[in-house]
RNA sequence: GCCGAAGUGGCGGAAUUGGCAGACGCGCUGGCUUCAGGUGCCAGUGAUCGCAAGGUUGUGGGGGUUCGAGUCCCCCCUUCGGCACCA
């Protein structure tokens, strides 16, 4: 440190700054005349390493120390009050939509949500350097549960617990300086909001697509409410851990299944050729102002062959899904039943093995499984029906290990070969899954080989190891899936599943006994739930209407499709007309369980006017499932205060599909699914004109307790981000959360390492003394590594691994530090590199070199609150273009070439790089090499490898 | 049982996709600085044999393909996540 610096004047500095805060510490202003070092801390162990921890000295202190609290008051002010991240809708640049998934207003920002962000934003800002328009907007979910039983444990109406929690978490997000625009957040609770949900349900309802049922239900007898599968961990419930009941009860359904096939992942071949966008940094100038293709960019230059439905998501969520989905083709077949016209019908995904049924196995639930049973046999029946209508959901797939059954007494007739087969009932046949009927083939099946052996029915072997093998089935380990056909008639010696399958499907098609059909596993989505913090269904029934209904056909089709019972009396089923949404949530309600809806309690707001007859009429008193608010609130961020339908659709078609969609795998099955569910639907309204809203999704992993397990606050393991950055600051902390770990990685917290990177950012701080102002040649090696590092800094980021882009930046800053002197383009691109992870640090010192640029000879620091004022956001580094690199730096004149022998590697060899493709050149110097020709010796060369290069290999023997 | 992801130093993790394994960071060891602790700076750090030069070995285990394998193929083991009687 050799320059004249101004004294360090803590107060001095911080009263020309607007809100900056003292720092912590005891012995503010007291000159402390233990020497200074750039190390700090003065005394207690604790706080080795630990900046904000750090008390200030004073006395010989060097001048521009760096305080990761100041500063970073300091900008989050300036940026706000300048609105540097505000997104401005400009037709000349390229939009780019960056989504994180909404947080729920828990309470505060956990150092998940740190995570999370620090990576999207770091990419956001990124792609905003690059040339980029980028939209990166914020919101809420703020209706469920979490709130409403706080409400109840702490007696705060959830609405004021709810939004005091956002106020909290806004100032949390604000502390990690991040470039969300909040000028279009979104908070679900408000009717401004649920209004539009409101909209789309009854958008639905008119479609059919939302409907009343009754079914056996997921209940959580703890929350009084209705779960869907989603929800329930373990048979328990995902709130409260209560195991979860099943009940029958009547609520709203969204016919998801109806897009069943739409929502399977097919790999899409139109679109192999993908986009030619090389290197996003690279190209920004050729593609502003390009509209949105919706197909996602490719990589590092590599072409993306492997888009699914158009889009670039992780095979993890497509699989998933498509399991989840279970779409499998199969044939539906009918067997007659022995004595009667009558026919049972089941379900099969291998009709080839029809020959092979020995029995028939219908569920408990089964229309036919009473009436079938014979005399002898009902009795039996009756019982066996009984207990498994007794065994809850959760009973019959787990604790049923050995399958039981009872005989019906009655058969029926295969129709390929005329057999007469017995017709059983079990528990293991699902009733809403196909006909609720299977065939068995114990054969070439395993779990029905155990249904018969325990049983003693009769096995046929109709798949063989080969078109021959007609051996018994006797145990287990012989029955077989796949093969060949045998003892199924003309069939016989076919190969498994094709041909077999088609000629079987065709043969029984044609005969009239068996239909091509297509299941899904999928259930349709029960969204109503027995609750008050939610949005209550728009929804009116009338009775009085009903009757109208059914006294006058003709007026039929003006009310709703169906109707429902209350109090034992019809009521008909009455959306709210849209022009009287928003239904608000009213504001005093006992929303203590009763076992009823809540609303059901506020018998004021419950009564209403029948829209459609003016009589007297009920509302609904449910609410909406939160996975409903939260299905299409990114839509909503793009003007949140529209007001003429959910969203503005005019901005839709220039901003979405949302381009990358940060969020957890936890959504896999849940809330991505229906997101996409509801953009087909907007679709098919005519609101959108694609059907997938997201062109990439990237699935962060979790962060750990220290002791690795979940964090909880049960369990006491649970790390306060607010804490680790009152010790280090935000962009210590941003950049530690990128570089910890890969993204999508799961791992324990482990805070060891922090000290590396808050280093790593001092050094940075500390390398402008070795900047000069009069810029002079740079050597080829330091454009080789100034390039090399643009480069992959950027395409790292692009591909979301932060980590290695760090590592990248550290390997560079090693360079220069070792170096004497750096030129200002070094420093400032370092500077540039390092916006998007440290935003508050590259902008502190980016405006500090542009004030260097300007008075070269002052030797202040020479801030000043007038500079503020007149800051330009303009001037920000975080509205600078992203460095461009050029290939032809990163050719170094030199290349070293691994010399191998018999694929060991025995030397390097360096040489002038216009060698490098000279193999006789090179192969002549590397065996002069002595450490080469000590293992060659004696020894003849039989081939020598030589990848251009690389490497040379002498193979000898 | 099925589907998915993954097994690399003391730790978190790299490896341009078949070409010098262990980048980067933490930790550790030694040195300089210091009254001293820490900070800071410099050097070293997979294991193993060797005074050294250098050698051998090494990416969960076992086979294979290749001049060359952490990477590709076959079998097995383990961990994590998801689904789970879906006919």
């Amino acid at each position: 440190m050799h320059k004249t610096r101004r004294k360090y004047i803590p107060k001095e500095i911080e009263k020309s700054w607007p809100n900056s805060v003292p720092q912590s510490g005891t012995s503010m202003g007291k000159p402390n005349f233990a020497k200074a070092t750039m190390g700090k801390p003065n005394s207690a162990k604790a706080t080795m390493g630990k900046p904000n921890s750090a008390k200030a000295t004073m006395g010989k202190q060097e001048l521009r120390k760096y305080l990761p609290k100041t500063i970073e008051e300091k900008w989050q002010q300036i940026w706000m009050d300048k609105k540097v991240y505000q997104f401005k809708l400009d037709r000349t640049k390229k939009p780019y939509y960056t989504l994180v998934e909404l947080p729920y207003p828990s309470g505060n920002l956990h150092i998940g949500h740190w995570f999370t962000f620090a990576t999207a934003d770091a990419h956001a800002r990124h792609r905003r350097m690059a040339g980029w328009n980028v939209f990166f907007p914020n919101g809420f979910d703020a209706f469920g549960l979490p709130a409403e039983n706080a409400a109840i444990k702490r007696g705060i109406h959830p609405k004021d617990w709810t939004m005091s929690n956002i106020e909290t978490m806004r100032k949390q997000f604000d502390s990690m300086g991040s470039m969300i625009d909040w000028s279009h957040q979104a908070i679900t609770c408000l009717p401004e909001y649920y209004r539009w949900n409101q909209w789309i349900f009854i958008k639905m309802f008119e479609r059919g697509l939302a409907y009343r049922g009754k079914t056996l239900s997921n209940w959580c007898p703890s929350c009084q409410t209705v779960l869907a599968n989603e929800g329930i961990e373990d048979g328990k419930c995902w709130r409260c851990g209560s195991i979860v009941e099943q009940k029958e009860i009547e609520q709203w359904f969204l016919k998801i299944t109806a897009y069943a096939d739409r929502l399977v992942w097919k790999q899409d071949q139109s679109s192999v050729l993908g986009s030619q966008l090389s290197d996003i940094s690279q190209s920004v100038n050729q593609s502003a102002g390009k509209l949105k293709t919706g197909k996602p960019e490719s990589e590092n230059g590599q072409l993306k062959t492997d888009y699914w439905n158009g889009v670039d998501w992780p095979q993890s969520v497509r699989e998933g899904q498509n399991n989840w989905i279970g779409r499998s083709e199969g044939l539906e077949i009918d067997f007659k039943l022995e004595g009667g016209d009558e026919k049972l019908t089941v379900f099969t995904v291998y009709p080839e093995t029809i020959f092979g049924v020995t029995y028939m196995v219908l569920a408990p639930e089964h229309l036919l499984a009473k009436k079938l049973a014979t005399k002898e046999q009902k009795k039996a029946v009756d019982e066996y029906i009984k207990t498994a209508r007794n065994k809850t959901e959760m009973e019959r797939k787990t604790l049923d290990k050995e399958k039981t059954g009872v005989f019906t007494g009655a058969y029926c007739i295969n129709p390929v070969n005329g057999a007469k087969i017995p017709i059983w009932i079990a528990d293991y046949v699902i009733a809403t899954y196909g006909t609720g009927a299977v065939m068995g083939v114990p054969g070439s099946d395993d779990r029905d080989f155990a249904f018969a052996s325990r049983y003693n029915l009769a096995v046929i072997r109709v798949i063989g190891n080969d078109p021959k093998d007609t051996g018994e089935v006797t145990k287990e380990d012989d029955v077989l899936e796949e093969g060949y056909l045998v003892n199924s008639g003309e069939f016989s010696g076919l190969s498994t599943p094709e041909p077999a399958k088609e000629k079987v499907k065709d043969y029984l098609e044609q005969k009239g006994s068996g239909r091509r059909i297509v299941q899904y596993h999928l259930h349709d989505w029960s969204v109503s739930r027995q609750r008050y913090w939610g949005t209550p269904l728009p929804i009116i029934y009338c009775d009085k209407c009903w009757e109208l209904k059914t006294q006058n056909s003709k007026l039929k089709s003006e009310y709703g499709r169906d109707y429902t019972e209350i109090d034992g009396k019809e009521h008909a089923i009455i959306p709210v007309p849209l022009e009287n949404l928003p239904v608000e949530l009213p504001y005093e309600v006992d929303y203590t369980p009763k076992g009823k809806p809540p609303l059901a309690t506020a018998e004021e707001w419950m009564q209403v006017t029948c829209p459609k007859c003016g009589g007297k009429a009920k509302r609904d008193p449910e609410t909406l499932d939160t996975f409903f608010d939260s299905s299409w609130y990114f839509y909503r961020y793009l003007d949140p205060k529209y007001d003429k339908e959910p969203f503005n659709p005019d901005l839709a078609s220039g901003l979405t599909p949302v381009d990358i969609y940060f969020g957890g795998a936890e959504h896999t099955l849940g809330h991505t699914l229906y997101a996409r569910f509801f953009t087909k639907f907007f679709h098919d309204i005519g609101l959108l004109e694609y059907e997938e809203f997201a062109k990439k999704r990237i699935q962060h992993g979790v962060i750990l307790g220290p002791d690795g397990f979940r964090m909880s606050k049960s369990r006491g393991n649970v790390i306060d981000p607010d804490d680790v950055v009152r010790e280090y600051g935000a962009d210590t902390v941003r950049l530690f959360l990128c570089f910890m770990m890969p993204y999508e990685a799961t791992a324990p917290w482990n805070p060891a390492a922090i000290s590396g990177i808050y280093r790593f950012l001092r050094r940075i701080w500390d390398l402008g003394e070795k900047v000069r102002t009069s810029n002079f040649e740079l050597r080829t090696s330091d454009l080789y590594h100034m390039h090399r590092t643009i480069k992959k800094v950027g395409s790292d980021i692009e591909g979301i691994h932060m980590n290695t882009a760090i590592a990248t930046l550290m390997e560079w800053l090693n360079y220069l530090s070792a170096k004497e002197k750096i030129s200002k383009e070094e420093y400032k691109t370092m500077l540039l590199l390092l916006a998007p992870f440290a935003p508050h640090i590259a902008e502190e010192l980016w405006q500090s070199l542009r004030d260097l640029q300007v008075h070269t000879d002052e030797k202040t620091d020479s801030h000043g609150s007038e500079k503020i004022s007149s800051f330009n956001p303009r001037e920000s580094i975080h509205a600078q273009a992203w460095p461009v690199y050029k290939d032809e730096y990163m050719v170094s004149d030199q290349i070293t070439i691994v010399v191998q022998v018999n694929g060991r590697v025995r030397e390097n060899l360096t040489v002038a790089s216009a060698l490098r493709d000279d193999k006789e050149a090179l192969s002549e110097k590397a065996q002069a090499l002595e450490n080469v020709k000590k293992h060659i010796a004696g020894k003849q060369i039989k081939t020598v490898v030589y990848v251009p290069g690389r490497i040379i290999n002498f193979v000898v023997a």
